[in-house]
DNA sequence: CTTAATAAGGACTGAAGCAGTCGGATATCC
DNA sequence: GGATATCCGACTGCTTCAGTCCTTATTAAG
């Protein structure tokens, strides 16, 4: 139903945290968790993964934790996202790979490779600092303003 | 996963082969689900849903069927999904009615709400019509460009 | 060296949604 | 009345998601 996942969602929270403390060397999973009232156990595994990725620095024992592996500016809610779900096509028939089992009958998937493209644009376009500034009431930052061009056919 | 359901699919090539052959008075579930290879029964229901949402007129008994409710053009993909899929939000957590179980400690529903808004704006300017056309080779019919602005903050 | 705090990661469970089927009821045309 | 349709509720199997539990490895502090 084209809905991002609880854990896309709870990353894209995670990392946002971090980037709204970066006077800190590092925060644990338990005070993300804490922060947020997110299952401990579930946000661990996110970070865990975003680790992977490589969005992510970790570092284990006391006074330990997460920290970004860039800068805020330089993450993008899409490499989170698609850490976290995977790669993500709006039509269930995805193109590449095993390609659609209807094929050739489905017809449609093309127009809307062109839809999915323009989403996963939108979401690079959009960084983990836009998301943390957002944060701060109003007035703060210049607007980020994205011009999309979608081309049907 | 950011992804349609089949059902939604399965609608969009329904109605798009609907455009594809207006000379028909009506075309029954069965016609459709066989030029497509899709389940007959389920198609069925997803027809039923559409006719319901006013996107088709249906016709029991002999030579009955279903044939759009307005013209091609006047479909949007958007509401195709919509109907089937009912009201999406990017977010697992909706803005409205019961609101974020996590407010208001989810502090990034609301950049994403925008992001929400600028995917039903691309869906809403595609119809069906668009879809149908882009079956013919190319070089047909005017492009169908679309400038989207997303602001943030 | 011991202990506490932390990351890392595998296995598992319950709940929900999706895809599809079945069976029957109603409407329409011939 | 029979054939062809739509209409609609109930049901099943499957997958995925959300979350928990348990164990191990790493690191800093005392």
């Amino acid at each position: 139903m084209l809905k991002l996942t609880k854990k896309a969602d709870y990353g894209l929270m995670a990392l946002k945290y971090l980037a709204e403390h970066p006077e800190t060397a590092a925060l644990s999973a338990k005070d993300i968790s804490e922060a947020y009232g997110i299952p401990a156990q579930l946000l661990a595994k996110i970070l865990q993964q975003l680790t992977r990725s490589g969005l992510l620095k970790s570092h284990a024992g006391m006074n330990g934790g997460y920290a970004l592996a860039r800068e805020a500016r330089a993450i993008s809610a899409y490499e989170v996202i698609h850490a976290i779900d995977g790669p993500f096509f709006i039509t269930s028939c995805t193109k590449g790979a095993n390609g659609c089992e209807l094929t050739p009958s489905c017809t449609i998937k093309e127009p809307l490779a062109r839809v999915n493209d323009t989403i996963a644009g939108v979401l690079k376009s959009i960084s983990i600092q836009d998301l943390a500034e957002h944060e701060h009431p109003h007035g703060s930052g210049p607007d980020t303003n994205v011009l999309i061009s979608l081309t049907l056919q």
